[in-house]
RNA sequence: GAGGUUGUAGCUCAGUUGGUUAGAGCGCAAGUUUGUGGCACUUGAGGUCGUGGGUUCGAGACCCAUCAUCCUCCCCA
């Protein structure tokens, strides 16, 4: 027999990892519901023509795609054949491949949008949270199965959305006790102006991916990259004025104002920069950072985009993102609605709560109180004691079988369970039972009438 | 897609320039203790050294291949 393992990049949460994990999402959850926003799932699979072409090319690859079945049917071998030897020359054929995994929430949703508009009441807020797949090379941080909460708006052109969003991340992360944690923003409009300005408007998806990693490689080697994706000295030198603003949001909103003030679109990515930094000066405190370099590497976001980071001292990065998309549905057909959406990394905030330490003690918490199993006829007892125990909302178990109470402990140790309740043939006798708190040791003697009055807490 | 790392007990890892019977800690089981746990002590079980070839009198160690893993780049959460 083959030794058992798991396909690459993915993994299996034991009991203590899925309440931690529970933990998150039930934080994420209660703020996206607090702030108004309503559940969505959709499948785990898309038809293949819904998801390619809109994460880029680098995207498409990285989409986990599923061979059809029934493919072994005689009558299908010859075309079969020849739908390989397409695929050979890195084409997609729906013959073999129709299907494949979701690669995230946000095209799902625009295709439910888009097949459900005439049914919905704009604005739509939904939350979603379920695993995506990408057929990524895993490493630290970076799974082939992870999870996205997402919450997006769509069918409203108003900023107060993108307030809404952005303190929805404070919530989170302040419930979550992750101070420290920055929540950079920016918009495309003033990547697209530096772009327009620089005389290289057809260049912004080069220029943006090259400075995005400016915080990662340094000014000297993201020059290096724009003169390698065939930008001149002159446009060159634009960026790295862009690039060298700094400051307060004020500031900088100041600086990108002279540089960028001039032109249609920059005018107005700095309007809508200045607007919600107005807006969540008072609510959300110091987390939000403008930060121009911030580029985003999906394609449809048009307006302002997020990127929530980790505290610096935990290298791992982006935890969450989002941002504006005036169309996203026109891909399906259906034109004019926009949408500005932002999403949590699951799997990294945990990583990081790990590191720091912030996961509280009462996730820990499983089982309250084990009966004792003493013998067939103690167990009887116990068993009717247990189940009315249960009535009351009291997390109980027996134990499986009779064992010496030593056994009996050390299982009540290991499962973190708080109290023992012990009765045996002494016990039975004057309707009572033993209750022993675990974590001091002292036990007292309890009727059995009165045992569901105590709080096992 | 490119580059690198590591694979030895359930887990974390030692294992010298190739040499007889492959070790430790933790965990597990039993006992010291037949109705009172955590500690301590004693004893025990558990390995085809990732897999397949090769070099050698002799390979856990060296060489080749293969699989898996983790990490870096690309890109991303």
């Amino acid at each position: 027999m083959a030794k058992p393992g798991l396909p690459q990049g993915t993994r299996d949460f034991g009991p203590e990892v899925v309440r931690k994990r529970q933990y998150i999402f039930n934080t994420i959850r209660s703020v996206f519901e607090l702030y108004g926003f309503q559940p969505l799932e959709t499948p785990a699979m898309e038809n293949l023509d819904t998801l390619m072409g809109k994460y880029g090319e680098e995207g498409d690859k990285l989409i986990f795609k599923i061979l059809n079945n029934g493919l072994d049917n005689a009558d299908k071998h010859e075309q079969a054949r020849a739908d390989f030897e397409k695929v050979l020359e890195g084409k997609n054929v729906k013959g073999l491949t129709e299907r494949a995994l979701k690669y995230d929430l946000t095209i799902p949703f625009a295709r439910y949008v888009a097949m459900n508009h005439g049914q919905l009441t704009f604005p739509f807020k939904r939350y979603q949270i379920q695993p995506v797949w990408r057929a990524d090379r895993p490493q630290r941080g970076r799974y082939r199965e992870f999870y996205q909460c997402d919450a997006d708006v769509v069918g409203s052109n108003s900023l107060l959305n993108e307030v809404e969003l952005a303190n929805i991340y404070k919530d989170v992360f302040d419930q979550l006790g992750l101070t420290g944690f920055e929540l950079c923003i920016n918009s495309r409009k003033i990547l697209a102006a530096l772009a327009e300005y620089c005389g290289g408007a057809e260049k912004m998806t080069d220029i943006t991916i090259a400075i995005d990693k400016l915080d990662k490689i340094g000014l000297d080697k993201v020059k290096a990259e724009l003169a390698q994706r065939g930008l001149n000295d002159d446009q060159i030198n634009t960026i790295e004025k862009y690039l060298g603003i700094s400051g307060s949001n004020e500031e900088k909103l100041q600086r990108i104002g002279v540089l960028l003030g001039h032109l249609e679109t920059g005018k107005k990515g700095i309007e809508e920069l200045d607007f919600v930094n107005r807006q969540c000066a008072g609510a959300s405190g110091g987390s939000l950072v403008i930060d121009f370099t911030l580029a985003r590497g999906l394609n449809y976001y048009t307006g302002i985009i997020f990127e929530a980071k980790a505290p610096a001292t935990v290298k791992i990065g982006s935890i969450g993102g989002g941002g504006r998309y005036d169309d996203l549905t026109g891909l399906f057909g259906v034109p004019n609605i926009p949408g500005v959406g932002i999403s949590f990394g699951v799997d990294r905030i945990y990583d990081v709560l790990e590191e720091l330490n912030l996961f509280p003690e009462g996730v820990y918490t499983g089982t309250q109180v084990l009966f004792f199993n003493l013998g067939a006829e103690e167990s009887k007892t116990a068993f009717t004691t247990m189940q009315d125990l249960r009535k009351q909302g009291v997390r109980c178990e027996l134990y499986h079988e009779p064992a010496k109470m030593n056994k009996q402990f050390n299982y009540a140790e290991k499962k973190n369970i708080g109290f023992a309740v012990i009765i045996g043939s002494q016990e039975i006798q004057n309707n009572s039972a033993v209750v022993k708190n675990l974590k001091t040791g002292t036990q007292e003697t309890v009727a059995l009438a009165d045992l569901s009055n105590k709080l096992f807490i």
